[in-house]
DNA sequence: TATTGTTATACTCTATAACTATA
DNA sequence: TATAGTTATAGAGTATAACAATA
């Protein structure tokens, strides 16, 4: 089960996995999302209910606004909203413009937790990106909002939709 | 629904996700592994079991070997080569070593497949490549590669353990 | 008629636990 | 006693569909 860093690579190596992007990114999606998870657990956030509330701490934003911007499903959207608002850390006003709509509000409780999990989360990134070469970090950074703000920025149609997972 | 290149790198900005590896690892994850469950659907072959079948091309693997390889439960693993046996893509040889294991063998059929699925997704990836600036393709590979090998190799532990997906 | 948000639920799929056979 | 593989199943969590209020 110990494994050390260069039985590692060797490891992937020889499967040919390492030339499969794909699958660096499942990898390092699964592992990165576990220990934003284990961090946050101390101040009872999830990874996901922070990037809701991170998005809603600038403008004021409907939850299908804010739901559309992090990729998530509406309804997925409201259990997140409805664990926020359990904790206090958001609020659901009503929209002046439009009466279906609901702003999500972040209360004073949520910014000082929001502000708490992105010291946690920004130390932890830092951390990780300090484990790779100075050029391979800007780059790797970059190379990953490209993507995500062009070819990668939605899923494609597909006839077995894939889940999305956290 | 349609949104054009730009208004999503600007959504992305204004809410503070574009400065988040977790959220930008697992953006890119989901909608690549949507496009690669798109693009092999046409030859009947999930993402993940060609990793499994990739994995059992080169020397002669067991199943446990193969699980911990791609990083797999090894219950899940039993899913897969099961799909892939069925398929005749796959057989599982007895260990001459050891009767517990079974050697995963890739059979002509699956040698072709396997040679087809990776033309495929090789397409794919060097498409989605080419969509970034020719210093950040190799530096995304790289750094990743560097985190997957290695501070991002395994999974930390977590009181509420985060659920694989693909 | 379309959209926001909600509820209820079906469905998918992973991981746990328990078991067999070997080591 | 520990490990490889299997089976059965519980459990987590997303997406579908149907609904109410409003546009």
């Amino acid at each position: 089960m110990e494994s050390t860093v260069k039985e590692r690579s060797i490891e992937i190596e020889s499967t040919g996995l390492c030339t499969n992007l794909g699958w660096l990114l499942s990898q390092a999606n699964h592992a990165m999302t576990t220990e934003m998870t284990a961090r946050l657990e101390g101040i009872g956030l999830y990874p996901r209910n922070f990037c809701v509330i991170q998005a809603a701490s600038q403008d004021d934003r409907t939850q299908t606004e804010i739901a559309q911007a992090i990729g998530l499903d509406k309804t997925t959207m409201v259990t997140s909203v409805d664990e926020l608002e359990a904790a206090g850390l958001v609020e659901r006003v009503p929209s002046v413009t439009d009466r279906r709509a609901r702003i999500i509000r972040v209360t004073e409780q949520g910014a000082a937790k929001a502000a708490e999990a992105k010291r946690i989360i920004g130390e932890l990134q830092e951390e990780i990106l300090d484990s790779l070469p100075a050029d391979q970090r800007t780059a790797l950074m970059d190379g990953l909002q490209t993507l995500v703000g062009d070819r990668l920025a939605e899923p494609v149609e597909c006839g077995r939709a894939v889940r999305r997972r956290d």
